[in-house]
DNA sequence: GGTATTTGTTCAGTGGATTGAACAAGCGTG
DNA sequence: CACGCTTGTTCAATCCACTGAACAAATACC
């Protein structure tokens, strides 16, 4: 996907860390992650993230006994552990035992697909899906990273940061991932969303990632210090979307934001 | 779970890795997994783990800056990286999304609760679920383990390892895990089981795992090196389990396997 | 409140992980 | 087939990450 000339920064010279290994480790990870085939080798390794072979070996055998990553012949690609740690960590979040049970029952929302994310760095990541509809299936599966700019749900958690953080992370110079005509183009155009979706309580987005689909989020309240906060969303096609449709919608995905955010609800 | 006050072997004097740094932060990720609550604080590791508190220290900063990890305050628990890169090995495997195909559409199948897992070290994994009846929802998740012993995938998966392997596996003296009276006991019961699974091509788990719900378990033939082998399973209520229906399943069972082991089927 | 315990951070010395060069084995090319 | 090129492993010297003890800060206990 990258230019797969330039090595990255996440080693060499640049930051020190406590534990260099480690760190080094994570690289390994996130290049395997990102490589568009899955599997590096070696030498693809140790190129890319600028490592000498002689260490990433020793890396990739520590790893692989961890079962981090798995080999295979001379390709390495990441290991099911990772499946099994990626559970762990959604095991964790009643939210999405409560997503689904709320979902089933809901008068409107039970025949859409909802799903329910988390803000992750400069992207949002899904963290759970209901699919009451089968007739409209998603691609993305549980996992899958956004753009903050480009989904409904990143607008909407965009929107709960504060003002200096916003313009932090999209200073008005900065170029924002395309992948519709209709993908917000300018961080001026983005920040007067977040405006709007304050007022509003929730985000609107009208193919700007996908044509032919709509998508309405809304946020999920922080209860207290536990960790970043949640968002709902509901995916539609444009061609059966009604205005009185959404406003249902948007109130059964308030009630269940609330009930996420209130323990007990 | 396990006594607390046992330290782990993971690291200490035992085994010397060439990267120490990577296996000891690996430890950490899988004490973080095992841990009931999720969420572990400094001295907690350290003593767990047998790793000084210094290191230690060093360790989690490490992995929270690869956000592998997270701090709440004292406490560390897994970070959401880790679903990203649990979901970056699933999306490499096509065949879970020919699995999700094919049940949508079988006859019997899609209105069953199926699953495809994948043999990993002495337990299976599950790596995709196709809910086609709500009425009955399992309580596992995509990621969740189970014991070889206890699941029809896992016995289907065992009797298609090499003998001596299944001996080194379950020597004639192991204690099997038990969670319901019919839980099998003895490794010469398993063993046995083995043996009639060859023959029939299938595996069946009656209330092993679960009072009052039944499984059937067919293995995926592995097409070349392509990584470890799979199983796919239906899940059903014993109350409503009848010999006809379990032939229908099997069959369509074992076409679904048939297409995944092949390409293009 | 005072004591005792535990928790997390700091820091200098040292032992072991990291490294680069040299090696052998594989691959494509002319 | 001989040649260059790349790949992965080996190994001794060096440097730096790891350590343990000593510290400060928070918590538990009486």
């Amino acid at each position: 996907m990258a230019d797969s000339r330039t090595p990255r920064s996440a080693d060499g010279l640049g930051s020190s860390s406590p534990a260099p290994a480690v760190t080094r480790a994570a690289a390994v990870l996130d290049a395997l992650a990102e490589a568009p085939s899955g599997r590096l080798t070696l030498s693809d390794l140790s190129r890319e993230l600028g490592i000498p072979k002689s260490s990433t070996s020793n890396l990739l055998l520590a790893l692989e006994e961890a079962r981090l990553i798995t080999r295979e012949g001379a390709d390495f690609s990441l290991g099911r552990k990772l499946v099994e740690l990626g559970a762990a960590y959604l095991s964790r979040l009643d939210e999405v035992q409560e997503f689904y049970k709320f979902c089933e029952q809901a008068p409107t929302l039970s025949g859409e697909t909802v799903r329910i994310a988390m803000i992750d760095g400069d992207h949002i990541i899904y963290l759970a899906r209901y699919e009451g509809h089968p007739a409209v299936r998603l691609t993305s599966n549980i996992g899958d990273k956004m753009p903050l700019s480009l989904s409904a749900v990143g607008k909407v958690l965009l929107a709960q940061l504060h003002d200096h953080d916003i313009e932090e992370m999209f200073p008005d110079d900065v170029e924002l991932p395309v992948m519709t005509p209709k993908s917000l183009r300018s961080a001026a155009e983005l920040k007067s969303q977040v405006l709007a979706i304050r007022k509003q309580g929730y985000a609107l987005e009208d193919e700007e990632s996908t044509l032919g689909v709509v998508c309405l989020a809304v946020p999920v309240p922080t209860h207290g210090a536990h960790g970043p906060s949640l968002g709902l969303s509901v995916t539609a096609l444009k061609a059966t979307f009604s205005e009185e449709q959404a406003a249902l919608m948007v109130k059964e995905l308030k009630e269940l934001a609330h009930s996420l955010g209130n323990p007990m609800g």
